[in-house]
DNA sequence: CAAAATAATTTCCACTTGTCTATTTTTTCG
DNA sequence: CGAAAAAATAGACAAGTGGAAATTATTTTG
């Protein structure tokens, strides 16, 4: 199934060209439009018309709506984890795992509010099992090295944090805190219709990883 | 829009006849294919033949597929809002909020482990602006008299919690543990293949409440 | 028991879906 | 230029969709 997953365009490269940018939006819009309605909710017709192009190109390019699911989801996770491996905040040095792992959080959160998606998506894709399902976990979650889970094994390795499972921490991190930042329009209606302002949401972002950190310690 | 969702039913109660078996079953077959393949992912006549009936029953009995989604959600909320209102766990006499709290967000995990299909709901619908998700915050959100919601406010007016906002305490427990317990297929494929059993499922309530708890002290 | 009323199913319709096969447009480079 | 290659589009197809009317089965009622 993963075969068949992986397995997308079958035009050729050309050579001279490379043109990523109507395929990244391309892959943006669809991302977006699958973490939204659901894969099944989804219609390529609607993708394609979203960014202005035929049907017929986006099934071309990455071979069938699988492809075009897998090409979007690969663009998605890989922004994420290019972000979160590259450019932690600054911090005092000999900063303890504890505030590391607060700006950590909220580095993390930060990325996810601006590319709600991929919460999204894995709460489509994790209510049931699928092979898209088993696609996105053997291909991103199989090694969990992401800083946060890093800091996560340390503290709790030196005694810091209690004897709280990674899968625990991490999941009501980025399910958790992560749908007051990928949930907008929930949390927005549920707070009563007022659109959430950077500061508050920078605020709400703060209090949810001060509280797993807290959550956390010893 | 409300109108709409809410109008359904249109035949007539059948005076002799309650037969209220059937209906649940199809609602409770519904409210699952909703929240696991969202609005758009779903036919009406996969529901029905997942129940055993024609497409035709489903729509002259609820009006349309709209009106069988709020039937099902209906039917879901009202059966998760009885039993968090009916059933507290039983505490030591002169209990303290921190404890009662704890013992609230365990039964909390219980209802959603047993029926994971609400909390998957909200994360469908919750991600972006619909009808639907206006329907569900005004007829079960606005209102939020949960026990949970009256623990988070008395704690907090007690200063026995700290002053974080009853929404992200309620987001980090509905969708922080309650992912735990309602994405079990990514959990599990997650934590490697090894199927949850109730002895391990309970253990991860425990601590994920414990967790949330904990980040509330002051 | 027939007649009326209700429940449920079958049938139909206009429309959308994914995918495949032409066809047309654009680019490349001798 | 201008032909070969590639990119993009248009069209067709069977399967499936929500909805509503037509039809049959079942129950209620006088």
């Amino acid at each position: 199934m993963i075969s068949t997953l992986a397995r997308r365009r079958r035009g050729r490269p050309s050579l001279a060209d490379p043109s990523p940018a109507p395929d990244a939006l391309c892959l943006d819009t669809a991302l977006t439009a699958f973490a939204e309605r659901g894969f099944e909710g989804v219609s390529v017709r609607d993708i394609a018309s979203a960014c202005g192009v035929s049907h017929s190109l986006l099934n071309a390019k990455f071979g069938s709506k699988q492809g075009l699911w897998a090409a979007a989801v690969d663009h998605g996770m890989g922004g994420l984890h290019r972000r979160m491996t590259a450019a932690p905040t600054r911090l005092p040095a000999g900063a303890g795992v504890e505030q590391r792992l607060r700006a950590a959080c909220i580095d993390f959160l930060g990325a996810v509010a601006d590319c709600p998606a991929i919460v999204q998506l894995m709460n489509v894709e994790g209510a049931r099992a699928s092979a898209r399902l088993d696609y996105i976990v053997e291909t991103y979650f199989c090694r969990l090295d992401w800083p946060i889970t890093a800091l996560l094994r340390e503290g709790r390795a030196s005694g810091v944090f209690r004897d709280v499972p990674v899968t625990i921490a991490f999941t009501l991190l980025a399910h958790g805190a992560g749908a007051l930042v990928a949930l907008r329009p929930l949390i927005e209606a549920v707070n009563g219709q007022l659109k959430a302002t950077p500061a508050t949401l920078d605020q709400t972002v703060e209090m949810a990883a001060d509280m797993i950190v807290r959550g956390l310690l010893a």
